[in-house]
DNA sequence: ACCGCCGGGACAGCCCGTTAGT
DNA sequence: ACTAACGGGCTGTCCCGGCGGT
């Protein structure tokens, strides 16, 4: 087990530095000899590990995804009763779909133009599916509750949130000047379409 | 005057070249000796006219959206009456918002992981601004014909379905087997907002 | 004569520009574009006056040299019956011979290594020849007047103060802490030979 | 210890190869793709030893330079009674200042115009300091020998015979008819200074 | 099993010079 | 006289495979 441990360490080396590299340069002039330098690793070691450079995006990703999901299942887990902290830490998630410096919005809008590398087309996919998974999960959840009405088609109100927030993280890295659709619009969009009949 | 048609001659085919290849290989795979090969020009011809590959790409960005301003001016221009003509045309469009295939959803996503080199960050800035301001035009177009209510916040709406269409160009190009928010509902969730209230 | 006159106008523009550029980068990182924006001249234009770079800086060059025949030559046509005067003026010259800041060594450097073109190794081989026959001049001058003995082998020595001076001119652009022997051990040096016997 | 000798073994490689070259075409013209068929080493492989070709021709400077180390500690070593074979090696060396095909002139033309690169102006700096070195050391040796007088200034008049040999190699690819000032005649100098009071 | 050095091939962009055109 | 289009060559960088050692 120690093994597997070392491999462990060494892989969340690999994406802490690439991580913080990305904040630094942004990812498209990151280069193997960056991320060499950053960990310490050889360009051999690291090729150990991953397939190709953007595999390391692709598990940046992942690792991003994973992370929301614990989170959103803690919250289940916990079982509320009421649905307001749900929608809390929903308006908190928001908020960083706006947000240029967010490690997520960088990778992902990297990771579009490579879609011919099947790691990518992968994480680009399960991504995706997760979100849409996770945003019907949780209007399941308020119509539970009946805070959500049950009239609202799930299926389709959950991707469309989704999409929703694909073009804000898109549009996060334009440099724009102001803004008339925020994330907090979303927020109230969102509040507005859930209660609607 | 030999000179400028030369010039304009030259530069649309190095741009309908470079269409045709990215929609054979897509964007990221195609290379400088690609081009060249395509159009016959070397490349201190091409470099003449462009100061990098993305520029070519930004370049064909920009060239789409002057079509779609186009024809929405020639609607307008050609005053019709009735608000459904309009309302047709942009149901065509949207259908392209969910095509893997069209050429513009491809040159974004391709452009979207490149945006630390200026002409692409100011095409992509362009590209979006201009997409709000044909939406917001559109429907103050609908509201002047009555067909759209006043109480509409104009802005906020044109931008909120710029971002889900934004959305939608980002997803075309996901593998997925079957999405539950088409192009079709998103026409149809048009509708609805704007004729809610 | 108007063109003529022009001619020699542009010619000095291209020249004086070169120069600049010459004291703020070094002859090795100048481009054609850089002199492009620097005359405003387009490149046809440069070319039209010059066959190729290398022999804008040949012409640098040949420049230096003609100022340094005509001050020469004024000292002499002024008829100095002292020999203090011309005495002084080398001494003056020689100085600059340690100046890597001085356009000719930084020139004469860049020529070295690109002899291969006819127009650098032409202008090279003029340089030194004159540099030789003034060098040549002077000393007969010296013995015409009585200050240099009959004995001294003028040619010899003539050329022996040129190289020396070569060495120097390169020795120039080394990033040297400090030498034994300066411009104005040279300076002695001379007049110790030339006094010998 | 595998690694070392093939490691060794490709540089050396490297490095004879572009020596053969610039005997053939000059160091001006020779391209990496020159190199590359030379050596059949790939564009990849000979960026993994240097980091740009002109520190190729700086590393053939260098080891020229520790040649010639070899040789002059050889000589000292053998611990000669006599002066005669040590003042015999010089002259020998000294015609090759003469030689337009040495390898050592032609590299350092080339070099001479390219100092605004580090590695470049390092090499240069030690091959003159090297060189000043390693003239003084041969001047004291003779002082010791009483062969050469002691009120000779070792430290400038060392630097003077580099700066002198330094010269003549810059001349030596001048394409000069005839000169005054041969080695001989520099071998004849040297002797006067040194032995004169 | 893990890691590091050697090596390979491809590519983008730059740069000089030429030629067609005004 | 002057401009702009064009040609092709070259460098250095980059990502990545594969052997050899540990």
């Amino acid at each position: 087990m120690k093994q597997e441990e070392r491999r462990q360490h060494t892989l969340q080396l690999l994406l802490d530095a690439t991580k913080e590299l990305i904040m630094e340069k942004g990812c498209q002039s990151i280069t193997m000899k960056d991320i060499m330098e950053r960990t310490g690793l050889s360009k051999g070691a690291i090729f150990h590990y991953v397939q190709s450079k953007d595999e390391i995006f692709a598990w940046i990703l992942q690792e991003q995804l994973e992370k929301t999901n614990a989170r959103f299942n803690a919250e289940i887990e916990q079982g509320n009763r009421s649905f307001d902290s749900p929608m809390q830490k929903i308006a908190e998630s928001l908020a960083l779909l706006d947000d240029p410096r967010d490690v997520t919005n960088k990778v992902l809008a990297y990771l579009l133009g490579r879609e011919d590398q099947p790691p990518v087309a992968a994480a680009l996919k399960q991504f995706y599916e997760n979100s849409v998974h996770f945003s019907s999960q949780w209007i399941r959840m308020g119509q539970q509750h009946g805070v959500i009405p049950a009239s609202v088609d799930t299926a389709a109100t959950a991707e469309m949130f989704v999409l929703l927030g694909l073009g804000m993280r898109v549009r996060s890295s334009f440099p724009l000047q102001k803004v008339s659709f925020s994330a907090q619009s979303f927020s109230e969009f969102i509040a507005g379409v859930l209660k609607s009949k």
